[in-house]
DNA sequence: TAGATTGTTAATCGATTAACAATC
DNA sequence: TAGATTGTTAATCGATTAACAATC
């Protein structure tokens, strides 16, 4: 079904969104969508989502529309949202074990198998079914595991030489929380998201500083 | 010094890189760079760079480049870092309480003023130095501390009618947490960060999926 | 069949990059 | 002054929107 050119960054980020809504629409038990409604649900254009949806094929039916459950799940697939990719989490400060707890993983394609911190005292505790293990442990961890993401919740200092490790490791992506940037100029052939809680915080801050500075309301949409 | 047209959302979400970029140069004791080297380093173009800067006013210096705590310092000014909006924070659940403790948001131009949340249990219980209050204290406390930011770390069902109840006590940001998607359309003239953190763990999941599929690698960037 | 709505091409718009004159 | 590097205009590239023929 998939064509073969390349897919550009700006439709991969909506897909989830895409994902998010045909969700939400499936529980509502509407079976049926036209690429106009969907539009003025999600308050993009029509033309935009018919051009994403066929840059991986052609899942509606003309003078229809799209089957709800259906396009659900191609896009699913096309995420990789039913894989269970293992994931592990290193540094289990406030934030880590927020994400451990909070987040159900499964839901988008991973399964936490293991959590690493450097502090002693967290050696053994349990954050969201997995146990903390000691830093000198992941060798064999991940020759055992591997575990293809990490999650990154490190301070900025510790990140370069545990990010050049776990690419040793075998990690092939990041979800990096931490305040060091990954590029793939640091880290060539990497797959990264980089999460910059604080960066997001200050968009925030300059809409507010900004607001009325000119007639446009500005429409941000965050990742 | 700043020019009267619209600045474009891709500037903006690139001015905190620049900022944190900056802060990084000036703690190393850099305290002049031309473009070409700020680019070489963040890995962007140092046209970007220049156009970037140029939508606030002439920072640099012909034949000498930027002034670094200078052009941080203008930076910040934009952003509004130097300000201290008041925030409350709505659900002190896992995330919740992770972004209480784990964020300095002095740095980001905030203040936490205010923590809330349903469960009778955390009431008077401290996050970040500030108590938990119950949501019947919301109105009473707004009228009195005139929050201007939220962060919502709530259930996507409770987020519109929290976030309309907000709107009308005077809240004029959202950092939303909460799967509930933030829209001009059903929140007029509000500025929002949506942060998706499942959405951001599915496009890396894509990229998994994905990788090698086509010869050119991907280079994400997240916020 | 007629009406609706897709898939796709063409037009527009905006963002990025390149080039270079201005100037420190 | 000569060299360097900005500020800014012009060229390119990519993404979004509009339009419409194909077709269910």
């Amino acid at each position: 079904m998939s064509k073969n050119e390349k897919i550009s960054n700006s439709v991969i980020r909506r897909l989830p969104r895409y994902y998010r809504f045909l969700g939400e629409l499936l529980n509502e038990g509407v079976s049926k969508i036209s690429s106009r409604e969907l539009a003025e649900r999600m308050n993009v254009t029509a033309s935009q989502i018919r051009q994403d949806l066929n840059c991986f094929g052609g899942f509606g039916q003309q003078g229809y529309g799209y089957n709800v459950s259906e396009l659900r799940e191609e896009i699913g697939t096309i995420l990789g949202v039913n894989e269970k990719y293992p994931a592990i989490l290193i540094g289990a400060g406030n934030l880590g074990r927020a994400l451990a707890v909070h987040l159900d993983y499964a839901k988008y394609g991973c399964r936490l198998c293991g959590i690493f911190d450097m502090n002693e005292k967290l050696r053994g505790v349990t954050f969201g079914g997995v146990k903390v293990s000691a830093m000198s442990e992941l060798d064999s961890f991940c020759s055992k595991n591997k575990p293809v993401i990490a999650i990154l919740c490190i301070p900025k200092e510790a990140a370069p030489d545990i990010c050049e490790k776990l690419t040793f490791l075998g990690v092939k992506a990041f979800w990096n929380f931490s305040h060091f940037d990954i590029t793939q100029k640091n880290l060539p052939g990497v797959i990264v998201e980089n999460v910059h809680l604080g960066d997001s915080l200050m968009s925030l801050c300059y809409g507010i500083t900004n607001a009325g500075k000119d007639k446009e309301e500005q429409e941000d949409e965050g990742i």
